[in-house]
DNA sequence: ATAGTATATTCCAAAATGGTTATATGGAGT
DNA sequence: ACTCCATATAACCATTTTGGAATATACTAT
């Protein structure tokens, strides 16, 4: 049970689930995210760690980048298979989900960070 | 966005996951959940709003008492009834869960409320 | 009308949440 | 060693959430 409350309380935040509809496009570092969000970084990692520790999400380091993707399949747990598959279709027709998702494709870590 | 994560949030609290884990088996009063949960009479009645208005429950009155079920399949919105039908799988290990369901079919509503 | 009962609402304190600013960590390059 | 730079953590504040006790509402029955 507490497991469940952990992943469904992980998902009730607008900001975490625009994260998550964005890595299941595409796998990105914190600035990429932080710059098609528009919030502050701190405030991306927390969420990133919400998403971690729930097992949404996993991370690797590229030198001094961090790259987030949605958990594997063969990783994921009894529910967060279910839950991420589910959401793929949602907020398709979402007009500030649509906006967000179109600019991670566009967006560069490299010329983002130098600023 | 909004409605998601309204539904989201109804279900990321241990007891309102409970109460749908419960109405999936049967239609209940309030008192009869009350008694299976532990909780006050307040608390159930606040926690059932907030399933109601996130569109997972729907309820009718039935002289004093009120009763609470699941949402049909045809009145479910786009992502509940996805929501509704994973979860029907979920918890079934849970021994909390399990004792709790166990209590809702010796329960009667009548007797219940005497005292 | 009055009394009794199931449920809903209000009010309040404690805890959790989400955001920003400031600071720490740790790898890369000079 | 020192300096950058991307990310993580800490500290702090405002807001929301959660639970219980008290009260209100609404239906039933006498």
């Amino acid at each position: 049970m507490k497991t469940l409350v952990k992943i469904m309380k992980a998902l009730s935040d607008p900001t975490r689930i625009k994260i998550v509809k964005m890595l299941q496009h595409k796998t990105l570092c914190v600035c990429e995210m932080q710059a098609a969000l528009g919030h502050s970084q701190p405030n991306v990692s927390k969420h990133l760690k919400i998403l971690q520790e729930a097992g949404l999400v996993e991370s690797q380091k590229d030198g001094l980048w961090v790259n987030y993707a949605i958990v594997p399949a063969d990783k994921a747990g009894p529910y967060v298979g279910t839950l991420l598959s589910g959401m793929e279709g949602w907020l398709e027709d979402d007009p500030e989900m649509k906006a967000i998702l179109k600019k991670i494709h566009f967006v560069d870590r490299v010329t983002l960070c130098r600023n």
